[in-house]
DNA sequence: TTAAGTGCAAAGGCTTTGCAGCATA
DNA sequence: TATGCTGCAAAGCCTTTGCACTTAA
């Protein structure tokens, strides 16, 4: 991990605001959701040909670091992005159409306490992930 | 996903069991908790010298498929196997020492049955990933 | 001006796959 | 005996990195 740097100017604390950062960061809001790497540059490279991947990758390295955005996993498949947000939020994927619903659970607080307590942790993340049919997969498999 | 066989002889049903696929079963067994792929190489080799690591993934991916290991997910890395057990269970990592404890608890239950009424899901599966510091490390880090 | 970011291409990990030979059932 | 597993090596993905050039502050 390296140093992060303290109070700064521009939406990139500290960090140079450069066009590919600032275009990368818009992609990800516009996204609504969650994006992977490949979807950021493809869509990326139609508004300025010359971005390449690497640097893709990196201002994602960057902004989880700085965390502007949150690395998750959807499935088997990690390497997802999306614009953090105050209230936590998780996921609910359909094994079969890959509809992903994303919900909010008092209980995953009340989880985070208890584990706190019963092993003396200090807790910083947590993540549920769901996974299962919807109701019309449910229906076409049957 | 390829079609899994019903009803066969042996303990990888319906597929042949071939010394490597026992080594490897007995192996993620004698693991106790998580390992992953390259891990199991290493100790297969031990005992096998021409094992593949070829061997490992497919053999990986069939138990899978056959609900006899799972794979897991820790912090960033996937990737990690372990036997199936009859009770689910969840991951609370650390940080900075890696330790992993493995807890269950009956809230999920609650927050799987919550799910599936709001969204009309079938929840087959339900992942919990807890993250922070464990207590020495709280102290090592002030 | 100068530390830091960028593009490009190459390299790295991990995982999968094609193929010929071998083994289980 | 015949299906299917294995080892080997090559190929595929995704991600990171080295280097020379460019740019934000």
């Amino acid at each position: 991990m390296r140093n992060i740097r303290k109070s700064a100017p521009g939406e990139i604390a500290g960090y140079p605001v450069t066009a590919q950062r600032r275009l990368l960061l818009d992609l990800i809001r516009e996204a609504g959701g969650h994006i992977d790497a490949k979807e950021i540059y493809r869509r990326a490279s139609s508004r300025d040909e010359s971005i390449s991947l690497a640097t893709v990758y990196r201002g994602l390295r960057l902004f989880k670091e700085l965390g502007l955005v949150d690395e998750i996993r959807l499935g088997e498949v990690r390497g997802y992005y999306e614009i953090k947000r105050s209230v936590e939020h998780q996921h609910l994927v359909c094994k079969r159409c890959g509809k992903v619903i994303e919900f909010e659970s008092p209980l995953i607080g009340e989880m985070v306490a208890k584990a706190q307590r019963a092993y003396s942790f200090n807790v910083t993340k947590a993540e549920l992930y769901l996974e299962g049919y919807c109701q019309e997969c449910k229906k076409k498999d049957s």
